[in-house]
DNA sequence: AACCAGGACACAA
DNA sequence: TTGTGTCATGGT
C-alpha cells in the first residue's frame, strides 16, 4: 500500500498511519450527510469504522490516521477513505454547466465514502425525514446500546461499534422505538431480520447491474428510490446512483429549471441523462453546494 | 412557535 | 400516472 506508517504513535494511541493526497477535504466529507458517525473533536474526527475506533486528522496534503490497537493493514480504512481514488478525472467527467461549476468550485475536495453496507442501509432506513443532526443522535444511541464495545486509547470514552443485523434482529420494535426512531422502527427491525436471516445478499449487490440492485433493495419495506440509491452510491460503489432528497431536489429545480415546480419524476430523468458516468458525484456536490449556500446566505 | 427534515406508503382521483 | 394524508420526533 502506499501509506507512509510512522513509527512514533500519538499518546494512548497504538498505531499511526498517515496518505499524502491531494484535493482531499476531511471535514467535508465526513460531515456531509453520508455518514453518521463521526464527531469533531479538537483538530481531528473521532468515529468506528469497521469495528475499530480512529482518530482522522488533517494536514496539508495529508491525511493522518490514528488506532487504539496495532493494524497489519490499513486497507479497511484506505478503502472507506477512497483515498487512492483521484477527483479530477470524475470532476471532469461532469457536464461543462455553470450550476456544475459553481458547486464544484463551493466543494472542492469533497469525496465519496465507501461504506460498509449494513451499517449504510439501516442508518438511511433512519434518515427518512430527518436532520442530519438527528440521524446522527439516532445512531449513536443504537450503537451505545446494542454495539459491541470496541477498544479505545487509555483516557478516551468508551466507543461501540454499528450493532450487527443479527443483534438488532434479536430484539423488539419497542426496544428500538426507546431509540427514538418512531414509525422507523419496524422498518429497521424488518431489515435486519432478514439480513440475519440470509435473505438478502448485500455483499452480492456490487456485482449487479444496477436497476437489478435497486430492486432488490427496494424490496425492503421502508425503503424506495432515495434511500436505495443512497445504499448503492454510498457503500456499494454504484457512481450512477442518484439519491434525491429535498435539498438535491431544490437544487436541481433551482439551478436547471428555473426554480419552476418540476415533477419527482421528471427531476429523475433528468438527473439519469444529465449528469454522466459519475452523476452521484454531482449529486453529492450539489447537495453539500447547497445545503452550506443556505446556511451561509441566510445571514438578515 | 410554526415549519421542516438526505421518505415511504396506502389510497384517492 | 400524479396528488394528499399519515407516520414520530426534535432542530431551527
Amino acid at each position: 500500500m502506499a501509506s507512509a506508517e510512522l513509527p512514533r504513535p500519538a499518546p494512548g494511541a497504538a498505531a499511526r498511519a498517515a496518505w499524502p493526497v491531494s484535493d482531499y477535504d476531511l471535514a467535508a466529507t465526513l460531515d456531509s450527510g453520508q455518514a453518521f458517525r463521526w464527531q469533531r473533536v479538537g483538530a481531528g474526527w473521532e468515529g468506528v469504522v469497521a469495528g475499530r475506533w480512529v482518530r482522522l486528522t488533517a494536514a496539508p496534503e495529508r491525511i493522518e490516521a490514528e488506532t487504539a490497537v496495532p493494524q497489519t493493514s490499513w486497507d479497511w480504512l484506505a478503502d472507506y477513505l477512497q483515498i487512492r481514488v483521484e477527483l479530477a478525472p470524475i470532476q471532469a467527467s461532469f457536464p461543462d454547466d455553470a450550476p456544475l461549476r459553481s458547486a464544484v468550485a463551493a466543494c472542492r475536495g469533497l469525496r465519496l465514502l465507501r461504506q460498509e453496507p449494513w451499517e449504510c442501509l439501516a442508518s438511511f432506513i433512519l434518515s427518512s425525514t430527518k436532520q442530519i443532526v438527528h440521524i446522527r443522535q439516532i445512531v449513536e444511541t443504537l450503537c451505545q446500546r446494542y454495539g459491541e464495545p470496541v477498544a479505545v486509547p487509555a483516557g478516551q470514552a468508551a466507543a461501540f461499534a454499528f450493532p450487527t443485523a443479527a443483534r438488532l434482529a434479536a430484539g423488539t420494535e419497542a426496544e428500538l422505538r426507546a431509540c427514538r426512531m418512531g414509525f422507523r422502527a419496524p422498518y429497521l427491525l424488518a431489515a435486519a431480520q432478514r439480513l440475519a436471516a440470509g435473505d438478502l445478499d448485500l455483499a452480492g449487490l456490487a456485482g449487479r447491474p444496477l436497476a437489478e440492485a435497486r430492486a432488490e433493495l427496494m424490496r425492503l419495506d421502508g425503503v424506495g428510490r432515495k434511500i436505495a440509491d443512497c445504499v448503492l452510491l454510498f457503500a456499494v460503489g454504484f457512481q450512477q446512483a442518484f439519491p434525491v432528497d429535498v435539498w438535491v431536489a431544490k437544487a436541481l429545480r433551482e439551478l436547471y429549471f428555473r426554480g419552476r415546480r418540476v415533477a419527482p419524476r421528471k427531476l429523475l430523468v433528468f438527473s439519469e441523462s444529465h449528469f454522466g458516468p459519475h452523476a452521484g458525484y454531482a449529486q453529492q456536490y450539489l447537495f453539500h453546494y447547497r445545503r452550506t449556500q443556505a446556511t451561509r446566505t441566510v445571514r438578515p
